[in-house]
DNA sequence: TCTTTTATGGTTCGATCGAACCATAACACG
DNA sequence: CGTGTTATGGTTCGATCGAACCATAAAAGA
C-alpha cells in the first residue's frame, strides 16, 4: 500500500543513538529530544518506533541484548572449528572484558542500566538470562575437558565457573574505571586458566 | 552568634537521602526537589549545604565512602586482634557482597554513580581510590601468610588476590541482580580461599 | 491518476527541573 | 533586651521533559 520503511533498521538506528546517550551521560541523558537529535531523527518518529520512553529503554536493551550475543558467538565462532576447550572459556571470559571501543561501549550501557535491573521487572527479565547461561556453558566446558584430561580432575567445575565469571565481571569494571590495564586483566585471567587446565596442546 | 546548626548532622542526612533515591531509582530520580522532600526540609537547604546539583551529588558520595571505609574497618577490626590471615581476607572480600541492607543500598548506590565515574574526573578521583588500594592490602596478607605458611607459597599473590577481589565484585552484581544467592556467593568465595591457604588453624 | 495507508515532522501542554532570589525565624552575644 | 548573623522556608524563572496531538509527504495499489 504505501511508503514502506525498515522498521528493523530504524528501530536499530534510534536505538544505537540510546546507546551512545547512556554510555556517555547514564540514562539520565537519554531523553527523548537528544535520542532524536542523535539519531537524527524527529522526537515523533520515537513515539512511533517505540512508544513512551520506557519501552524505548526497553527496546535499546533488547536490541543491544542480541547484538552482544550475535557478536559473541561470531567472535567464538572464529576462534576456529577446532578450537580447544581452554580457548573456548577463554573467549568467553574476554567477551566481558572491554577489548574494543564495541565490547566496552555495549558494558556502559549495561552498567548505565544496572540500578533500573532492580526495579524494573520488565528490564531484569532481558538482563537476567545471560549470565546464568553463560555459567552453565562455561560449567560444561569444564567437565567436558576434565572427562579429556585437559582439565584438572579435582577441581569443584560450576564453582570454578561461576568464580571466572564473576571475576571477569569485576575485571571488566577495573579496566572501565581505568583502575587496571586490559592487558593486565587478560593476563590475570590467563593465569586463572593455568590453574585450571593442565595441557596446553 | 546565631542560631547554630550541626552542619555535619545536616548534611548526612541530605546525603541518606540522595543514597535512599539513587538505590531506588538511579541517578536520575536524584532531583533537587525529590532530595529535599525524602530528607524533610526545603529544597533551598540544599543549595545551602551543597550548592549545585553536581555537587550534592559529589558530596553524597563522599560522605558514602568515609562511610564505607569505617564500618569496613570496624567490621575487620570486630574479627577479633588475633584473626588469623584468611580470616581477614575473607573480611575484606565479604565486605564487597550484600550481605545486609546496608551494604547491599551502598553498592547499589555506586551502581548508580558509574557511569558518571567514567565521565567526571572529580567523581572518579573520590571512586577510583578504594579498590587499588584493597588490591595492595589483600596482596601483602596473602604474601605474609605464604610467609608463616598459612598460604601456599607457589602462587602469585598479586594476580591471586586481583582476581579474588574482581570475583567478588562479580559476585556482588550477581547477588544483586538475583540470579545468586548470598550464601552461595560467601561458599564460591570459602572455596576459593580453600585453594590459596592451606592448614586452618 | 487517484486513493488510501503509512511514515515522518512539527507543535503544544502541563509538569518538573535546577538555580537564583526574597523573605524571616531562630538564636548567640553585646 | 536588642541586634546582627545564620540557618531555613518559599517563590519564581527560563529551560526542558514526556506525551499527546495535528499535519502532510511519500508511495503502493486501484
Amino acid at each position: 500500500m504505501p511508503r514502506q520503511a525498515d522498521h528493523d533498521a530504524r528501530r536499530r538506528q534510534i536505538a544505537e543513538a540510546v546507546w551512545r546517550l547512556a554510555a556517555r551521560g547514564g540514562l539520565e541523558d537519554v531523553t527523548l529530544r537528544q535520542v532524536a537529535a542523535e539519531a537524527g531523527v524527529s522526537a515523533r518518529l520515537l513515539q512511533y518506533y517505540f512508544g513512551t520512553r520506557d519501552r524505548l529503554l526497553l527496546g535499546a536493551l533488547e536490541i543491544l541484548n542480541a547484538d552482544a550475543e550475535a557478536r559473541a558467538a561470531e567472535r567464538l565462532a572464529g576462534l576456529g572449528e577446532a578450537a580447544g576447550t581452554r580457548a573456548l572459556v577463554r573467549g568467553v571470559l574476554l567477551e566481558m572484558l572491554p577489548l574494543d571501543e564495541e565490547r566496552r561501549n555495549r558494558q556502559v550501557v549495561y552498567a548505565a542500566y544496572f540500578v533500573r535491573f532492580l526495579v524494573e521487572p520488565a528490564l531484569a527479565a532481558v538482563a537476567g538470562a545471560a549470565t546464568p547461561a553463560l555459567e552453565e556453558l562455561v560449567t560444561g566446558l569444564i567437565v567436558r575437558a576434565q572427562h579429556t584430561g585437559e582439565a584438572r580432575g579435582d577441581l569443584d567445575a560450576a564453582g570454578e565457573a561461576a568464580y571466572l565469571l564473576a571475576g571477569a565481571e569485576g575485571l571488566q569494571s577495573g579496566v572501565l574505571l581505568g583502575q587496571r590495564d586490559a592487558d593486565r586483566a587478560v593476563a590475570l585471567i590467563d593465569r586463572q586458566l593455568d590453574r585450571i587446565f593442565t595441557a596446553t596442546t
